[in-house]
DNA sequence: TTACCAATGTTGGTTCAACCAACATAGAAC
DNA sequence: GTTCTATGTTGGTTGAACCAACATTGGTAA
């Protein structure tokens, strides 16, 4: 369904055992969770500018149409997430020498560490999605998934 | 991560085999099967109104008030799902002779024929996520994914 | 009874992620 | 040299999820 509420009273039999109601309720779990963990202790940053913090630390510098492309946002909101970044001074926006249009992006040092930050935060969140699980059912869960998503 | 784009390029190491990331992305897939069915044979019908539909089947007439706190639908968008189910016939809206503020919402005949061909498009739906799935995994998977969701 | 409070249906908003269109400008292709 | 495509940016639009206010009604307390 594309709705995703947080709260639904009691669900309808047809609904509540079928693999798309569930995923979405899987999911709505898990986006509240990720959207608590980046208020607390995000700094104001969120979903979007962790991925591209994430993207630039694995692959190094890139253009922001590369970065877009990569992260699968859209380059307005690539230009708008950078600029936030740039004030915080966890990214840098050089000019490409070679080509005149094209900006160069750079994670920082401060970039790197708040990313690091970011990710332990980000961990501590798959604990608390998966703590209904035990050790072997979360690898099953996340083999099952990837298996899903081929 | 509050975002769930379709199409990503490649995905940084760090997320691909996180748990929130996995089930952001097969939130996604879900949600535009379900989105690709409604629009293939919905009629014009939504998640919400096949929430609504079900709902009322599933537990008989109700109040709007009710009926948004058994779907997790806000009172107002409610009233406007419900005037669209009306205008096509497929509930009906009379006021509770007993309180006079309140409307008693009925589904119709034609409302739960249109129901039964949704529920068979929302079952093909399932068979379209869990298709990488051989049908042990489908059991293990909605297993897992109901316990998490305890 | 009267006064207050809570619930109902409705209208008309706001917010936010996702997406799209248009632009100036630069390289590439032909 | 002209056309075509890519880049970064601005300024939108859409649609789901919410929220606020209102008139109206029932219930509660005094």
């Amino acid at each position: 369904m594309p709705a995703h509420p947080v709260q639904p009273g009691r669900t309808p039999d047809r609904l509540k055992s079928r693999p798309t109601w569930l995923v979405s309720r899987a999911y709505a779990r898990s986006a509240a969770l990720l959207v608590a963990g980046f208020e607390a202790e995000g700094n104001g940053l969120r979903g979007y500018h962790y991925r591209l913090l994430a993207a630039l630390e694995q692959w190094g510098p890139a253009s922001q149409a590369d970065l877009g492309r990569d992260t699968g946002i859209d380059r307005s909101d690539v230009t708008a997430a950078l600029t936030e970044l740039e004030a915080r001074d966890l990214v840098e926006r050089r000019a490409d020498p070679e080509h005149g249009r094209r900006k160069i992006v750079t994670i920082t040092p401060r970039g790197l560490d708040v990313l690091a930050d970011l990710d332990t935060m980000v961990d501590r969140t798959q604990d608390a999605l998966l703590a209904p699980l035990t050790p072997a059912q979360r690898r099953q869960f996340v083999s099952l998934l990837s298996r899903l998503l081929d």
